[in-house]
DNA sequence: CAGTGGTCTAGACCACTGG
DNA sequence: CAGTGGTCTAGACCACTGC
């Protein structure tokens, strides 16, 4: 890395000045190391001191960096202790994609979801479901349906489409026999870390056999949600088509 | 403003410590300068070298109260110019707090959206209008209807209601005269300034007459978006029930 | 107690804006 | 060109954690 303080780069004649901070390099390194697996979720990274040495540069140029990536949701800093990466397999980020609340009481309160995996096979990707995963038609996915169901009643039901590459060797078994976040169980087994998602919300009429699955009338309104959820550079490695009951629960918005 | 380093301060025997780091302090007495108007909205800050003066503290810390302050979207930087109030009058955050997106463009990307003021009136809060509002029952509040339409569709039917006494003179043709959003004529005529929200999400079937508004069947599935909106501290000062079609629209949320 | 992240400072220099 | 925010550094000290 750099010793030098950022230098202006023209990469060619006429060019944009492309001018980087040093701290946006710094961050742009640790994040590879953080893609390549160098540190593995729930690891710490090496101290601000460690990493400053590594890259010759001042301990506040890679706290800032680090700041950003904390900023981010893809670390995690604690005072004393170090920095670590951020997974999702902690009690506190449960809900971090899951922004459905009861209607009383707070996001978790009726205790866990009941996971019920009605099915997961490997199928072609259709035209719509390859563009969306960056894929091209007829590639295979891996496509599973399961209802989550809060204090007993079927509240959730969600259709996901997986690239079949990286998630090799997924079963229902699997996915019925793991408890705790599908996305913690990316992290570990398939060493697939999601970090941003993107949600489409509608309003339709229950059907398709979604008004069996949770046991309303055929027609009342459901929320549809479209999820893509990406991992480290923008990469799409799910989509989800999630249908909620919001008699009993609703979803959940801060606007900034 | 102290000029000495933070002290651990301890209310009484035996208290938490309270630790407040000096930028948060600082954090705090610009947020009061924010809250009493002595910088309107859109105006320049005072430099952060003129407020490291007038707070007897380094520049450094003034800068990371401010990068607080911004990321808050309480106050926006430009280089080279200064530090603004923040501001809703501004063309790249009208959609902020709208987050309905046609099906095919881009956010905006129909033009400006077509308003209708069907009515507003001064009425007496109900309990839970009130409770919502922080207001008791019986309180006045006035309470407006009006009709969103986009290339010609009208596209969305919210009621609002807003605490009587700030919103002193506010009439139908005030609101249906005022080209802009709704937000920045609260700020310049009212002098309240909307800094975050938080949305209740549900799909519900078309009645009331939402549905002779929206022009579709009774019983249509509708995105019902309750949005309870904030001023500084906390304070509650808008309470809308939007009804939206999601025939054509979606609305995108982005999780981190 | 040593090691980590967190705060604060002072000073130098850079990038951007407008007169 | 002066003034603003933005970056980078070096050093001191504080708060928190775990041994």
């Amino acid at each position: 890395m750099a010793a030098l303080p950022t230098l202006p780069t023209d990469d060619f004649a006429g060019a944009t000045p492309a001018f980087s901070p040093l701290y946006q390099q710094i961050k742009g390194l640790i994040l590879q190391s953080l893609q390549s697996g160098e540190w593995k979720p729930g690891e710490a990274i090496p101290s601000e001191m460690d990493l400053a040495a590594r890259f010759r540069v001042s301990q506040g140029t890679v706290r800032k960096a680090i700041d950003e990536l904390a900023a981010d949701n893809l670390v995690v800093r604690r005072q004393g202790k170090g920095t670590f990466v951020a997974t999702h397999a902690e009690q506190h980020v449960q809900f971090r994609f899951l922004k459905l609340v009861p209607d009383s009481g707070t996001p978790g309160s009726e205790g866990p979801a009941e996971r019920d995996i009605i099915d997961c096979r490997r199928v072609r990707a259709s035209a719509d479901i390859a563009r969306l995963l960056g894929l091209r038609t007829g590639d295979a996915v891996l496509q599973a349906r399961r209802v989550l169901s809060f204090a007993g009643t079927p509240t959730i039901v969600e259709d996901l489409w997986l690239p079949a590459a990286p998630f090799k060797g997924l079963t229902t078994e699997r996915l019925a026999d793991y408890h705790g976040p599908m996305y913690a169980l990316f992290e570990t087994e398939f060493n697939v870390r999601m970090v941003r998602a993107e949600e489409k919300i509608r309003a339709v009429p229950a059907s398709d056999g979604h008004e069996l699955l949770l046991k309303v009338a055929q027609g009342t309104p459901l929320l549809s949600v479209e999820r893509l959820a990406y991992t480290y550079n923008d990469v799409p490695m799910e989509l989800r088509r999630g249908y909620y009951r919001t008699d009993t629960h609703y979803y959940r918005n801060t606007l900034n």
